[in-house]
DNA sequence: CCTAGTTACGTACAGCGTACGCAGTGCGCT
DNA sequence: AGCGCACTGCGTACGCTGTACGTAACTAGG
């Protein structure tokens, strides 16, 4: 009896050639690359199955050979720019790889917009993403610690990241699903939020609307932010 | 001529009544309420605009005479969310207050598991979001730092918050979308996992795997991240 | 060689967001 | 007072989604 559709198990565990029956036409590979420039040229919410498999230039339902449900398309894409984070030498001096580690994932979801949305613990333990993890672990070796506070530091440091570059894409990403411009939209936020601080309502927002920030570097912003998580788990 | 449909205009700045036509038979907060309800119960999912008109004993269509595009129904279901967060009189210990802020946003999103995942900055200007954010600035009154400065803090903080507790409710609540259950699904990761570390490739997950944690006190755990993190921008 | 298991793919179904048209209602203006 | 218009309510319809299922072609193991 042949496994048809979806079964509880993990696609990495699903071998991708049985030997038996036709030679697959697509690799995983050649499938989540597509998914991967779907999602980079026409947002997330472009990947559909259909979408994929017409990428691929295949029927719809051929592509359920290889991926058995949605879900598990999201994980092999994940897992695709997962394999961006090429690996290299720890310096020996912890603080700065792993500030070199959080610029590298910020410019990936920089390539990749959609990748803060899909970021989820349960997409941590795909091969690639693994390989992350215990290169993280390395640059962690000269500090003197538990590995469960090592991991719990790499947690929070790229749950820092997600968050930030979330923040820095949330709108950009989101403006494609709108009937209106980016332009607009930001228009009529500010507006509103005008308004209401003008209301008197919220004294102390007001006030933080006069204060005059000068010019916002976001680069700086996100540097001092890994600065203060970093120094919360290892004061200098 | 009448407003049909998506215009570009923040939910708030429409209001419930204009005084023209027949009274309208709900109101916005019957509609998020209803919407909260389904949410709660049967996961994000499960709310459609059919299923919240069907709660609510209206027509589907009639819905859009309250909502313009199911994306407001998501801003209303956050800001009825952000109205359980009932301000009060801060302590003049700026770091206990935000504690104490945090766990209440915890507790929140433990009673409303799909809040985590609508977490974004565009809802963060709603009204009892101002309400919130307005709090948290009185809260940091007596610490002498900019506004701006604050504001990072509190976003961070916020931050955290939702990337920790979104790691403990993942799996609870996409689960539901799983064909299999939720036992199922714990167990071929573990195995997966088990046998990646087993396979010698990972030396230093393997050792964080043999290292033993003792009991986990999930409650411990966070505090020690919040405290992480406030240490990081104020140190004592 | 045979046959079981696999690939490929068309059809079909239930559900989604929402554009549009039309009927009925009641406020505001003349 | 009464006309007209803005509004509410809602059924229908379109294009999209994920995916269950049936069928035909193919190929490696016994």
């Amino acid at each position: 009896m042949a496994v048809r559709g979806a079964v509880p198990e993990v696609i990495w565990a699903r071998p991708e050639r049985t030997g038996r029956g036709p030679k697959p036409a697509y690799t995983r590979d050649d499938i989540a690359a597509a998914a991967v420039r779907i999602a980079d040229a026409e947002g997330l919410d472009a990947v559909s199955m259909r979408r994929v498999a017409a990428e691929l230039g295949c029927g719809t339902m051929s592509l359920y050979n290889y991926v058995p449900r949605k879900e598990d398309l999201y994980e092999l894409m994940m897992d695709a720019v997962s394999a961006e984070h090429e690996p290299w030498e720890p310096s020996g001096d912890w603080r700065a790889d792993l500030f070199r580690v959080a610029h590298a994932t910020r410019s990936l979801m920089h390539r990749h917009p959609w990748v803060p949305r899909l970021m989820s613990p349960v997409y941590g333990f795909s091969p690639h993403a693994l390989r992350y993890l215990e290169h993280c672990l390395a640059c962690l070796d000269p500090l003197d610690a538990s590995y469960g506070t090592k991991i719990e530091l790499i947690a929070m440091l790229n749950g820092v990241v997600t968050t930030y570059v979330r923040n820095e894409l949330d709108t950009a990403e989101r403006v494609r699903a709108l009937p209106w411009s980016e332009d607009e939209e930001n228009a009529m936020r500010i507006a509103y939020l005008g308004g209401q601080i003008a209301s008197g309502a919220y004294p102390r927002m007001a006030a933080a609307f006069r204060e005059d920030p000068g010019p916002i570097d976001l680069e700086a912003v996100f540097q001092r932010a890994l600065e203060r998580v970093v120094d919360g788990f290892a004061p200098r």
